[in-house]
RNA sequence: GCCGCUGUGGCGGAAUAGGCAGACGCAAGGGACUUAAAAUCCCUCGCCCUCAAAAGCGUGCCGGUUCGAGUCCGGCCAGCGGCACCA
């Protein structure tokens, strides 16, 4: 079969026919969707292939299933390295994404996947950013955004904001020059208002379990305790403990280097070196900060503040091994009972106050375990929870402590000093202060001609046209956010769009919202766990609360595709040298061949080093499966009574193959699903070469193992299920249902052991008991030979498997 | 470092709820067909010892639970993903 050829006629006529559109249904709809690619490198690689030919045959197995298919596809097309690729070459962001999404438009159809066109999306046309900038002003009207000073990362010599992945090494990747932190005003979407509700609501999803986990983690909740320290000077700050059962043993508080207080409680003998601390501090980033490897720093700020549980002076630290974005960005030291509090203390000199011990009194410290209070006055004897409720209980009275629940998850970041972005809309007037952009003039449009060499300011900063605007509340002389959004943003909200994504009026309707939402299975990496997924599950809340979406979450069922690895191992990179197109070898297989391969090959969820040995074996399995085709297709269906021990052995292949495919296929187990088939090909191909054979049967067998195959092979099968005689797509068939009757075997092997060695084997009736089948190995020559007339000890019979006998 | 995951023949991988490890393939070797090659078909194929059989060993490493562990538990080692401005 030429496959380049039917390739193209069947994408034609599925086009013609709209085969591949959503055809209306919504009580049968079924929400198939696929992450949508971002196009930085001009071509498709072969993760897109993975994810999309793959979970495409997926679709087409529902679709057969008698599910009405939404798969639609689209172009997360802002972002950072478009902007790049334009500062080294000078060609324009829209005009190099444009251009490479027309190139994987081209090379997507070409999968052959049931993509329903007619819904695409791209984030940096304004017919879609008008609509991310709606949800801008959405969150800010109802008080989800808002701004404040929050640090990025600074290149002192090319006078810029960084990316973390511009950050090498601590050193800019252009110059290298040592990258510093630098304080912004910036805005953020307040998350951490849903961190409860995103939280609970993994429970309830069909994720993977370690995905909800990592989500889990992420959020990061704790239960613990705030109390109130005043400093000497009169300042209050507050710390935030899990282990306030330990408050007796502090010998120091330690704030973090960026904590507000830091320079006003710094004595006028200590300004100079912990001014030094804190700018060596903004060099680290919060990984470094964070290992419990690295050397545990800090500087006495010369000030002294009074522990509320025992009116005890400590000295005030700042130190980096705290980090002001979590909890309230201040410790108490207790190095007793910490780890990191025991290796500062030992480092610059402070005191450790055992005030928990263990039943024994025999702990060595640091103890970290729950324990029993000693040297705590009034509280001694407590143990765990007890000690901290009682302690809380008296401080409360005091309004120097509280119980409070503690998240690790930080509200979203969303601002970026970059031109490839949705602008702001926001204007920043004199006399009014922030005003957003009424609804009526988005969208903001991202003007084309901007410079955006980095020079120290926001690209859109230096475009005078965009900047300088009316005010829309006082009309007055204005400027405009220079800011552009996270493209995470643009991705938060894109599955909401596809279902009603012409819509002029509105970002969609929310009629055809609550109908096509929420997305029945979304299929995309791993490394989207902590962030796309929680920002989508978010969005998706904030826009239910405000009357737009009758659900909680965005996608009810999610899949990991693996990575495929280059040949030697490493992840496909230009620098690695490994990348592997998948164009050559759509070229010169097809892309039936291709899909199959990737199908067969790899196990879906785990991905692996490619290799293309195995390429030519699937090529040979479809010619197989059509010379068994081109035999059977022309017989008249005699002998259609025959009905033997062979025909009965097909009848079994044939079910079981049936009902794997069905399941393999549903969870996304594609390579054995094709094991199953190629099973299914291997017996029907022996039972063809029979002298006599049930004709019917036959061409019965192979007339469902074109349906079973035609999710993984598209073009092919449909070519087959033509050449069958019949005028419709076989994607209009129905999918084989199995006969259970036929799955059976009236005998079962059994594994024989004795003392849980194999000593044979022995094929039962499946009809016996556990008592006769007992029997029956107790008579078996080798165990009998083995037991040698003494009674067994003990005999294990675990029905349709093994019988183990212990002697 | 922290969070999460993975580790099975020469290779890709399979193994329901703790029950015959290696399904299905690739590669390799042998054979048939052929003037020859390709294609196709048949056989062998974890390691070790062996003419053969039997025995022994075997799912990253060490230990444990169990009649029985690739699967469960504890401790290591290695690799991968994420760590909030790559998306």
């Amino acid at each position: 079969m030429n496959m380049l050829e039917i390739e193209k006629k069947w994408q034609k006529i599925w086009a013609e026919e709209k085969l591949n559109e959503f055809d209306g249904n919504y009580d049968k709809k079924f929400y198939c969707l696929e992450m949508f690619s971002y196009p930085s490198g001009a071509k498709l690689h072969i993760g897109h292939w993975y994810n999309y030919g793959l979970t495409d045959s997926y679709a087409r197995y529902k679709r057969m299933k008698g599910f009405s298919v939404f798969q639609p596809m689209g172009f997360d097309a802002f972002g950072l390295p478009a902007e790049n690729y334009a500062i080294k070459t000078g060609i324009h962001p829209q005009d190099s994404t444009i251009k490479n999404i027309e190139t994987m438009e081209n090379q997507l159809s070409r999968i052959g996947a049931m993509f329903d066109w007619s819904a695409e999306i791209k984030t940096c046309m304004p017919d879609y950013y008008k609509w991310t900038q709606w949800l801008f002003l959405k969150l800010y009207e109802n008080g989800l955004a808002y701004r404040k000073e929050a640090p990025v990362n600074w290149c002192p010599s090319c006078n810029t904001v960084l990316a973390n992945e511009q950050v090498v090494g601590g050193t800019c990747e252009r110059c290298g020059t040592t990258v510093v932190k630098k304080d912004l005003t910036q805005w953020f979407f307040k998350i951490t208002d849903y961190a409860e509700e995103l939280l609970t609501g993994l429970d309830k999803l069909d994720w993977p379990e370690k995905t909800k986990l990592m989500q889990k983690n992420w959020i990061g909740k704790s239960f613990g305790a705030e109390v109130t320290f005043k400093a000497e000077s009169g300042e209050e700050f507050k710390v935030f403990t899990t282990r306030i059962d330990t408050i007796m043993g502090v010998s120091y508080v330690v704030l973090a280097p960026e904590h507000p207080l830091v320079k006003k409680l710094t004595t006028a003998d200590r300004a100079e070196e912990v001014e030094k601390y804190v700018y060596e501090t903004s060099k680290a980033n919060e990984i470094e900060r964070l290992s419990s490897d690295r050397e545990k720093t800090g500087v006495f700020l010369g000030a002294y503040a009074i522990n509320p549980a025992n009116g005890k002076k400590v000295p005030i630290f700042a130190a980096d091994y705290v980090l002001y974005s979590y909890g309230t960005g201040a410790v108490m030291g207790v190095p007793a009972h910490d780890e990191r509090d025991y290796l500062f203390a030992q480092k610059y000199g402070q005191p450790i106050n055992q005030v928990i011990t263990n039943k024994e009194n025999n702990v060595t410290l640091p103890y970290t375990e729950d324990g029993y209070l000693i040297n705590s006055g009034e509280f001694d004897g407590l143990f765990g929870d007890d000690a901290r409720k009682a302690i809380v209980s008296k401080l409360e009275k005091e309004n120097t402590a509280a119980f409070k629940v503690n998240y690790r998850l930080r509200d979203w970041l969303i601002s970026r000093q970059r031109y490839w972005g949705a602008p702001i809309p926001v204007v920043h007037c004199p006399k009014c202060g922030d005003v957003a952009v009424p609804y009526k003039d988005l969208p903001v449009m991202l003007p084309y001609d901007v410079e955006f060499k980095p020079d120290g300011k926001s690209p859109l900063a230096k475009h005078d046209g965009f900047m300088h605007t009316k005010c829309p509340k006082c009309g007055g002389d204005a400027l405009r956010d220079p800011d552009t959004l996270d493209t995470f943003v643009c991705s938060s909200w894109y599955y909401l769009r596809y279902p009603d994504s012409k819509n002029a009026e509105m970002p969609f309707d929310p009629e055809i919202i609550n109908k096509m939402l929420p997305v029945d299975k979304y299929v995309g990496g791993a490394e989207h766990a902590c962030m796309h997924l929680l920002y989508a599950r978010f969005i998706t809340k904030a826009l239910r609360d405000m009357g737009y979406l009758k659900f909680d979450e965005p996608f009810l069922s999610l899949t990991h595709q693996g990575v495929i690895l280059g040949p030697d191992g490493n992840r496909m990179s230009k620098s690695h040298g490994n990348i592997v197109a998948p164009d050559s070898y759509v070229n010169e297989y097809g892309s039936d061949i291709f899909r199959l391969y990737l199908l067969f090959g790899f196990n879906y969820t785990e991905g692996g080093p490619w290799s293309d040995d195995g390429i030519k074996s699937v090529a040979k399995f479809l010619d197989r499966v059509e010379r068994l085709f081109n035999k059977v297709v022309t017989l008249k269906g005699e002998n259609s009574d025959r009905y033997g021990a062979e025909e009965k052995e097909v009848e079994f292949i044939l079910n079981n193959a049936i009902k794997s495919v069905d399941h393999d296929m549903d969870v996304f187990s594609f390579n054995t699903a094709i094991a199953r088939l190629m099973e299914l090909v291997n017996a029907l191909t022996k039972y063809e070469a029979l002298e006599n054979k049930n004709e019917k049967l036959l061409k019965d067998s192979v007339t469902v193992l074109i349906k079973l195959l035609a999710p993984c092979v598209p073009h092919f099968a449909e070519e087959l299920w033509h050449e069958l005689g019949n005028q419709n797509s076989v994607f209009k068939e129905d999918y084989p249902v199995y006969d259970s009757t036929k799955t059976v075997k009236e005998e079962v092997e059994y594994a024989v052991q004795v003392n849980s060695k194999m000593k044979g084997k022995l094929v039962l009736s499946k009809s016996l008991t556990d008592k006769e089948i007992e029997e029956q190995a107790l008579s078996f020559a080798p165990v009998k030979e083995i037991l040698n007339g003494n009674k067994p000890k003990k005999v294990i019979v675990i029905k349709g498997r093994l019988i183990n006998v212990i002697a």
